[in-house]
DNA sequence: ACAAAATACATAGTATAACAAAGTATATGG
DNA sequence: CCATATACTTTGTTATACTATGTATTTTGT
């Protein structure tokens, strides 16, 4: 049917809650980009593109919402792990109550 | 702070859920767009510009999930009623779906 | 031992949609 | 009569997810 409205729909909801996911993942742990993807995906079925999540955490280190930093590993190769800076974690709290506000909108109007 | 951030990452959630919340306004009832606006800002508090909206709704018309009918008013400027059409109820019940996942799916990360 | 897959990061180009801004036209209130 | 509200439309800009591709290392399969 409409097969290609949906999925790109679905691709046009992550812009936005990719930022937002992100970073509440990032609020209690440290992760690196590879992890992040897998993490979200074990937890949430919500699967991010490689070419996605890199730039995406560039933005975020430009904005200053997160920092790096790489780390050797005895074997393998290097990973940069992110971690909020004090700015992400503002920032971050006035995006959670946009979004608490924005899911109880549309519940009330799906209901 | 980072206004200019959180600023642009509102519009950037609008990107697929305002499609999501018309589709779902329209479910029970039929609108014109002038009325969509008004509708969604006094039950929401999500504003839609006028610009984002009107096109918004020709891309629904083209993907044929609405219909549109101009009704003449007795005194003032014809109106374009939309209502959904069978595939529009079809779709909008997948969208449903998927948002009722993403939905709690993002609640767990931020718990 | 060698190929394939997985791990880990990065970039270029494309498509989509929200928005600002401007325009058209009618109606109403001070 | 002029500003504001109603009602729809179009143009240009901007931001971001995605596909595709590339690099390099490590692990797994046969």
């Amino acid at each position: 049917m409409n097969e290609t409205f949906v999925t790109n729909w679905k691709s046009q909801v992550k812009k936005g809650t990719l930022t937002f996911i992100i970073l509440n993942v990032l609020k209690n742990h440290e992760y690196y980009g590879y992890e992040l993807i897998e993490q979200i995906r074990k937890h949430t079925e919500i699967e991010i593109a490689e070419g996605t999540l890199y730039p995406l955490m560039n933005r975020l280190k430009t904005e200053e919402l997160v920092t790096s930093k790489w780390v050797e590993q005895e074997t393998g190769i290097p990973r940069k792990y992110y971690s909020l800076t004090e700015a992400g974690i503002e920032t971050l709290s006035q995006m959670n109550i946009y979004w608490e506000n924005l899911e109880k909108s549309i519940k009330k109007i799906i209901q």
